[in-house]
RNA sequence: GUCCCUGUAGUUCAAUGGAUAGAACAUCAGCCUUCUAAGCUGAAUAUCUAGGUUCGAUUCCUAGCGGGGACACCA
C-alpha cells in the first residue's frame, strides 16, 4: 500500500522506526510527518538539525524523486507532501484494480478465532441492550476477517435458568402468547405474591427432569422465543455457525464439576459447590447451589470444551458480553487455567445501553424492545420518504425505510466506543442528522445517482491518462484519506472497537460532501468529468467496504 | 470496604505522549432557476482538582473529588 511503502522506504534508508511516522493534524502541514524528538535524543542532535539532514538526504536520493512534491521542516517536525498526481493515480488505480489490498490485510495470519455473542436468554424479549451485543459481535467478526483472521461467529443461548420457569408459569396461567411479555409480567406477579415461587420451583424441577406437562410447555415457549430471535437476526442480517444451548451443555458441565471437585479445583462450602479464588483476589465463584441445582458457570465450563472440539485448531475464543460480567469471566478463566487449559479466552466487554431516565432491564419491564424501536424508526422514515417522493408506492417506501432503519440502528450502536455507556434517546435517534448512518447513506446515494446519470463505462477507461485531470487539492485529500483506511481497519481490530471505523467513515463522507458542494461533476469538461466519475466510483467502493465492516448493507439506490 | 470503568463545549461523543483539543446536536447568521437541502458555509462555547514523570500530558503515575458498575448460590 502506497503510504506504507513510502514510510517503509524512508525508514529503511535512514534507519528509522517506521512506527514513528504520524499524520499531521491538518493537511496544510503535510501528508505524512516524522516528529524527531526521540530520534534526535538517541543521536544526540537537535531535532531541527536532524530534520534538515534527513530532508537533504531524501531530496538527494533519486528513489524519492517522483514521490514528493516538497518536504518542509517545521521545528522538530519533518513534513512530507506527496506528489499529487502520483498519490491520486496510485490510490484510484489500487481501489479500482485491487481493492482487496486496501481493505484486507494478513495481520491475523489466518489464526482461527471464535466470537461468542448474542448470549440471549430465551423466554425474554430482545431489547436494545441485546442489540448492542449482536451488532458489536457481528462487526468484530467482520473486522477480524478483514484483518486476516479465520473468524467464526457462535452464539450461546441461555434456555435453562429459573427465568424460563417464571415465563412458563405466566404462559400457562395467563394464556399470554407473546413470550417477550411473559417474563417481565411474571416477575411483576411474583413480587406481588411470593407464594407463586413454590409453583415456579416445581416447574423448574420438571424442566430439569425433562418430562411432564411443564417440560412440554418449556419446549413450546422456547421454540416461540427462538422464532422471535430468528426474526431479529433476519432483520439484522446476522448468522451463527453454531448455536449452543445451555440445556444441551448442562450434563457435560456437571461431569466437569465432579471432576474438578475430585481434583480440588472446586470445593463444598455452605452446602454449595464453589471455586475458592481468594488466593487470586477473585473472590468466590459459586457453581452449584446448596439445593443441588446448577448455576451459570456449569454450562460455561462445558462450552469452553465444546468450542475447542468443534473448531479444531482454535487459537482464541472471544466472548462478547456485558461489562458487568467481568468478574465472572475472570473467575471462569482462572478456573479453566487451574484445570490446565492452555487456550486463550478473552472477554470483550462493552458497557450497557441505558435510557435517559435511567437503567433498563427486562426484569422491570422498562426495556425498549428491539421490535418497538425498529417499527418506530421505520414509521418515521416512511413519513419522511412520503414527503419527498409522492410518486413512490407504499411497498417501495416501506422497503427502503426497512433498509435504512437497520443501517441507522446498527450505526447508533457502533459509533460509540464499547467501553462507553450508550444513553439511548429515542427522540435523538429519530432525528437523522449529523453523525448518523443516514447522513452517510444519503451521500452515498447521491454519488450513485451521479454515476447512473453519467452512464459511464469504467471498463474502457484508460486510468493513467484520465487521472491526470484530477488537479484539485480536495481530490488529493480524498485519496489520502482513502489510503488511511487500511490503518483504521488494523486499529479497530487491535482495539476491538468498531467505532473507529464509524468515525472514520463519517469524517470521510464529510470530506466528500465538501467536494460535492464545491465541484461540478457532470457539468465539468469531458475528460475532467470522466476522471471525477472514476474518483467517485472509488469513494463508493471505500464507503461500501467500511459499511460492510459494520455489518451494514448498502443496497439502497434511491432515498 | 475491595476491585473495574469513567470525568473534555449547554448536551452526546473524538483526539497511537506531539503541532492551533476535533465533530454532531442545540443556539445565532447565511446558501436551493445549479449532479437528491436527510446537504453545505460561517459564528460562539470545553480538558474535575492537586501533585509527579517527560523536551512535551486531555492522554502515563499517585492522591483527592464526582458519576456508573461488580463483589456466594441472578445471568
Amino acid at each position: 500500500m502506497i503510504l506504507n511503502l513510502i514510510k517503509e522506504k524512508i525508514a529503511k534508508t535512514f534507519n528509522i522506526e517506521e512506527s514513528l511516522f504520524v499524520y499531521p493534524p491538518n493537511n496544510k502541514l503535510g501528508d505524512i510527518s516524522l516528529p524527531l524528538f526521540s530520534l534526535a535524543k538517541e543521536r544526540e542532535e537537535s531535532p531541527n538539525s536532524l530534520a534538515l539532514k534527513i530532508k537533504e538526504g531524501v531530496l538527494s536520493s533519486d528513489v524519492f524523486i517522483d514521490i514528493f512534491e516538497r518536504i518542509e521542516v517545521v521545528g522538530p517536525y519533518l513534513n512530507f507532501f506527496i506528489n499529487k498526481k502520483y498519490l491520486i493515480s496510485e490510490t484510484v488505480k489500487s481501489v479500482v484494480d485491487s481493492p482487496q489490498n486496501l481493505f484486507h490485510n494478513n495481520f491475523g495470519a489466518q489464526k482461527k478465532v471464535v466470537f461468542e455473542y448474542s448470549n440471549a436468554n430465551t423466554h425474554k424479549e430482545i431489547h436494545i441492550g441485546h442489540l448492542r451485543n449482536i451488532v458489536l459481535g457481528d462487526s468484530l467478526v467482520k473486522i477480524y476477517l478483514a484483518n486476516g483472521f479465520d473468524a467464526h461467529p457462535v452464539s450461546f443461548i441461555n434456555d435453562f435458568g429459573i427465568n424460563t420457569a417464571k415465563t412458563v408459569w405466566f404462559y400457562k396461567n395467563k394464556k399470554e402468547k407473546n413470550i417477550g411479555l411473559c417474563y417481565s409480567q411474571a416477575v411483576a406477579e411474583l413480587e406481588k405474591n411470593s407464594d407463586i415461587n413454590k409453583e415456579v420451583g416445581e416447574i423448574m424441577s420438571d424442566i430439569e427432569k425433562r418430562h411432564g406437562e411443564n417440560y412440554k410447555l418449556w419446549q413450546e415457549t422456547k421454540d416461540l422465543s427462538l422464532l422471535d430471535f430468528k426474526k431479529v437476526y433476519d432483520i439484522l442480517d446476522v448468522d451463527f455457525e453454531k448455536t449452543y444451548f445451555e440445556s444441551d451443555l448442562i450434563d457435560e458441565g456437571l461431569e466437569i464439576v465432579d471432576d474438578y471437585l475430585k481434583r480440588g479445583i472446586f470445593k463444598k462450602s455452605e452446602g454449595a459447590i464453589i471455586a475458592d479464588l481468594e488466593d487470586y483476589k477473585l473472590g468466590v465463584l459459586p457453581v452449584i447451589r446448596s439445593n443441588g441445582t446448577a448455576l451459570y458457570p456449569v454450562a460455561d465450563l462445558a462450552l469452553a470444551n465444546r468450542k475447542f472440539q468443534d473448531f479444531s485448531g482454535l487459537k482464541k475464543s472471544f466472548l462478547v458480553v456485558d461489562v458487568r460480567q467481568s468478574l465472572h469471566f475472570k473467575q471462569l478463566f482462572k478456573v479453566l487455567e487451574l484445570a490446565g487449559y492452555q487456550n486463550d479466552f478473552t472477554h470483550l466487554s462493552y458497557d450497557f445501553v441505558k435510557l435517559p431516565e435511567g437503567m433498563m432491564s427486562s426484569r422491570s419491564g422498562n426495556a425498549v424492545s428491539f421490535e418497538f424501536l425498529f417499527e418506530k424508526i421505520v414509521e418515521r422514515l416512511s413519513q419522511e420518504s412520503k414527503k419527498r417522493h409522492e410518486d413512490w408506492s407504499d411497498d417501495k417506501i416501506l422497503e427502503n425505510s426497512h433498509k435504512l432503519a437497520v443501517a441507522i440502528l446498527k450505526f447508533e450502536m457502533l459509533k460509540i466506543s464499547p467501553n462507553k455507556i450508550i444513553t439511548f434517546d429515542i427522540e435523538e435517534a429519530l432525528r437523522f442528522e449529523g453523525f448518523n448512518a443516514l447522513y452517510i447513506i444519503y451521500s452515498l446515494v447521491r454519488m450513485k445517482s451521479i454515476l447512473r446519470k453519467a452512464d459511464f463505462d469504467f471498463s474502457f477507461a484508460d486510468l493513467d491518462r484520465l487521472l491526470i485531470n484530477l488537479k484539485e487539492d480536495l481530490e488529493k485529500n480524498i485519496c489520502l484519506n482513502i489510503l488511511k483506511f487500511s490503518d483504521v481497519i488494523v486499529g479497530a481490530g487491535k482495539d476491538n472497537d468498531p467505532s473507529e471505523i464509524a468515525k472514520y467513515l463519517f469524517s470521510f463522507v464529510q470530506l466528500f460532501n465538501d467536494y460535492y458542494q464545491r465541484v461540478n461533476i457532470l457539468k465539468a469538461e469531458e475528460e475532467t468529468m470522466r476522471a471525477r466519475l472514476v474518483l467517485i466510483k472509488s469513494c463508493i467502493v471505500l464507503i461500501e467496504n467500511a459499511f460492510s465492516l459494520l455489518g451494514i448493507k448498502t443496497n439502497i439506490e434511491e432515498i
